[in-house]
DNA sequence: ATGAAAGCGCTAACAA
DNA sequence: TTGTTAGCGCTTTCAT
């Protein structure tokens, strides 16, 4: 069934129909609605792939993540999607699971499907990966990369925001060594967020011991790992806070059993705000990361970087906002 | 860029090039190779749209869930989509929110983007709302209808054997009385949930009690509103079996919320194993349903189902498996 | 206000 | 072994 068959039923011309569709105002009011009755007795859909075909544009934008099995990512994807769909259009998805490999398939997997365009949350890539991509003028938008460029846009979250707000939480309860548990090593993600903490640090006017820095993986082991070589240290800190709440995850889990309570033993924060973030015990105190505001930033910087390909793309920000919940608490004086 | 363009290049047709790209071996070798060197030269990358046109295939599922903050589905996505990856499909998904509305409207979007069959794990719906999808011969694939019908399979999990499993377990440490909290009413999967519950209870000898039986919404919100429903009984259950991970991990949050150790003083079984189940204090005895397994399942499902549209649908059945881990222990005498 | 027809990129039937 | 060509469904320009 195709539109000259519905164009046949009506008595009118493919071209007529086409009309009535796109609501095209040159058509008589009567004719469109003869021709919507038909339409609508045939139950007839419309096949926008002859559009794509002919215009280039499918209306589908691609979203490229790491780790779809971190929260963070399907709880983004939620509202990604609503607001696509909201707009008709879809999403193309591709978890690559951090391997390089998946993500160059992936990219190609997009310019197939002719995307209009593509969200890389990926982790690190080479320049080079991207190229394809912008060879082909199809508009990018990075996360966290903290640099735009000719069709290029970047959406990033205010890291330094909330993690100086946390350090200043902890620092305010009496703690004076933090220790920070990072993402995986060689990711700018990674090394924005532990810059952030260190920022944060300075501002409160708190030292940082190297002893206390150690790489994760954006995942619960990672931050298992890595509370455990914590202890291990001489002298181990207060609090810990972490690049992701998987991480913190994996901290409370370590901690547990390592037999040291949160809050009173050891304070915790993760980031990100995950919804399973306050179902842990104790609910985690987490820097909060609105899923609808970068998801509507994301869409804002497809359709802004779409129509000024040949310009530099926007760079937005958004904010952060830490959330005390109960793994923080005034550090318990060891010489008692 | 086109077939054509390349053909030029290479001094041959485009029913050439077409040929060499998908394999066709009545190319000569050297020919074969010659247009690869161009492809390969030019970056050439083939529009699949256009075959879409022509055969009416995408060459893309759709899958339809109920709510992708449940991280049963993304965990069943990466699979789903890495299986379809291999194949060079994609996946078109919509995450309907248990909205009858949007339920209706991505059985659209799916026609809309001519999906070669679509995997329906949706709450509830009419099966008016599918008719679209069968009037087309789009291939569908239910999950736990335990029904199949032309063109439409069904694969479903069985929770009989699981729950058995799980009440066998609570009884060999001395359950008696063994709470359930189900899934939201008037869901056909609550259904199966809530007999296998019954049957399970039947083949160990239990009792039912009605008064021990409450309906959730496969939500942390509805578990935890249940069990301090429970609670209140003159004389509460000694474990409570739910119908989902979360649920069971909104029982845990109420059970701790109200002082009521697990499992000493009360044992708690999941269904699902989801990947964060074991990072809960204590980590959740669940009846694990293999993702990979089911995502397997509904790929064959849909191929089969492809294959034989005018035939009667295969019923695959899944597996389950009981997970003990820590929250299920000997209940403790009240009597002492 | 409506219709005829070209053309998007590809594949397969048919021709050579 | 290779080339020519029709046609998938749609939109839009140009005619009427």
């Amino acid at each position: 069934m195709n539109m000259k068959f519905v164009a046949l039923r009506a008595g009118v011309s493919s071209a007529t129909v086409s009309r009535v569709i796109n609501g095209s105002p040159l058509v008589k009011p009567e004719t469109a609605e003869h021709v919507r009755r038909i339409i609508a007795g045939l139950n007839f859909i419309p096949n926008p792939l002859a559009t794509t075909l002919k215009y280039g544009r499918s209306r589908t934008y691609g979203l490229i993540i790491p780790d779809i099995t971190n929260p963070f990512y399907p709880e983004f994807l939620r509202d990604f999607e609503e607001i696509l769909v909201g707009m008709d259009h879809e999403v193309l998805l591709a978890n690559v699971r951090s391997s390089p490999e998946a993500l160059v398939h992936s990219i190609r997997r997009m310019l197939l499907r002719q995307v209009d365009g593509v969200v890389l949350m990926a982790s690190e890539f080479d320049t080079k990966v991207v190229e394809p991509l912008l060879a082909r003028k199809v508009p990018l938008v990075t996360i966290d990369r903290r640099r735009a460029g000719i069709g290029t846009s970047d959406v990033s979250i205010d890291f330094e925001d909330g993690f100086a707000q946390a350090v200043a939480h902890l620092f305010q309860l009496g703690h004076r060594r933090i220790a920070f548990v990072g993402g995986s090593e060689g990711l700018r993600t990674s090394r924005v967020r532990l810059e952030a903490f260190q920022q944060g640090l300075a501002r409160s006017g708190l030292t940082l011991y190297p002893e206390l820095l150690h790489a994760g993986n954006y995942r619960v082991d990672g931050g298992e790992a890595a509370i455990h070589a914590l202890l291990q240290t001489s002298d181990p800190p207060t609090a810990v806070m972490t690049a992701n709440d998987l991480t913190a995850f994996g901290v409370m889990r370590g901690l547990h059993r390592a037999g040291v309570t949160v809050p009173h033993s050891m304070s915790v924060v993760g980031a990100d705000d995950v919804l399973l973030s306050d179902i842990l015990q104790p609910p985690l105190t987490t820097i909060h990361v609105s899923r609808r505001e970068m998801a509507a930033a994301c869409v804002e910087a497809l359709e802004y970087t779409k129509e000024h390909l040949d310009g530099r793309g926007r760079h937005i920000r958004i904010g952060t906002l830490l959330l005390v919940r109960e793994t923080t608490a005034r550090p318990r004086d060891r010489h008692l």
